[in-house]
DNA sequence: CTTCGCCGGTGATCTGGTCACAGACCGACT
DNA sequence: AGTCGGTCTGTGACCAGATCACCGGCGAAG
């Protein structure tokens, strides 16, 4: 079986075959797949890797918006498809990405006769509009070492997260000096402990009621 | 010609006739639209006056997402419909306003038969998520000031702006004594003049120049 | 005209962001 | 082994912003 049967449950199986007989590109890990202001050419999924999108203040700060997983696509190219806006993240392979694009022409056929797959198109966009929602209200209202706890947690649950204060920083938009300082006093409480490149979760369960505080 | 024709150029005019049928429902002032969880039951469309959609932290401070203004869709609902996801926002009527609720089926129905009514779904939710990542992108990168500023020009660029720092705080997602403050120092610098429930622009040019800074 | 609620002002204190460094560590090269 | 450049982290000083606890002022309802 394709990864289109797999990811589009409900489609019809000549869609599928159509889709599956797409060719794959493959993108390495720090591959950029677009950057501000491009406008795509396709409806990119990504079929195994992670791409991360992130946003870069005019200071150089950054922060994590999303990643896309397997099975999953990349929402901006499908705004710009409709849409025509242009988009001010960027994203990048954060591994060797593999990912198929469906061409604008396909795309909108697709659009226009299958209900699964315009189900599939908006249940995404739905999710990811969720998930900019709840990233706003997180930066909007919660404190650095909430968002930080989170962000460790989701790196490496278990055991130990290789990332490096400036990365962690980045995926939460706060700032380095910040961080080091926060994994300080977290150290200091026994929460984690830390090393060169590394971060060790030694009280996960702490942790996860720090990342649900306020 | 019905609101439908014109809010949706190439839609068929039978399908043009269906929607301007639809019962129109009036919302007064102040009328919550939908709260957080809440699930909708049909694309509404707003045809005149102005919704309110914003986000509240537990602390009580609150920040605008955004506002839904004639002949724009309450993309919330488009997302309930086929993404069926909850929703964590609120909606509130800040004039008088009326909306056209498609139901569900007829929803779905012009979105499998009608490329332009697709056209539109889609514009608006990609419209949507720019205004979302333009927000989030000013709330992680930009000072209160700079926010300020634009808020003031957004909502009066002529002359003044009748609004609380309370309200202004909400729009800006930050705190009224922070808003009291920063206007006193705009104040001082010649920039605007407070009174009661009321901001006067005074140098709309360069409260630009700050809205637009860093 | 008094009372109650909203509006704005203020100081103290804490968190977070920015700047400017200074070590510390690492790998590569000689 | 030594050294050299780059990256990672620690630190102090300072500013911006959030929060808390108040207070005085205004205005509309009674």
């Amino acid at each position: 079986m394709g990864w289109a049967a797999a990811s589009l449950p409900g489609l019809g199986p000549e869609d599928a075959a159509r889709l599956d007989a797409l060719p794959v590109h493959i993108l390495p890990r720090g591959a950029r797949v677009f950057g501000p202001g491009e406008t795509p050419q396709g409806f990119a999924m990504v079929l195994s890797g992670r791409i991360e999108v992130s946003l870069t203040g005019p200071s150089g700060r950054e922060i994590l918006l999303y990643a896309v997983e397997p099975g999953q696509s990349c929402i901006q190219t499908t705004l710009g498809l409709l849409g025509d806006e242009p988009y001010s993240g960027e994203a990048l392979c954060v591994t060797d990405t593999r990912v198929a694009v469906i061409p604008a022409p396909l795309f909108h056929a697709l659009m226009a006769r299958s209900e699964a797959f315009r189900g599939f198109v908006f249940r995404a966009l739905a999710s990811r509009m969720n998930d900019m929602t709840a990233l706003l209200e997180r930066v909007a209202f919660t404190r650095v070492e909430a968002r930080l706890a989170a962000a460790l947690l989701d790196l490496g649950g278990t055991g130990a997260v290789a990332a490096t204060h400036a990365e962690l920083a980045a995926r939460i938009g706060s700032a380095r000096e910040v961080v080091s300082r926060r994994l300080e006093a977290m150290a200091k409480r026994g929460l984690v402990a830390t090393d060169r490149g590394r971060v060790e979760l030694r009280d996960p369960a702490a942790l996860k009621r720090l990342a649900e505080a306020q």
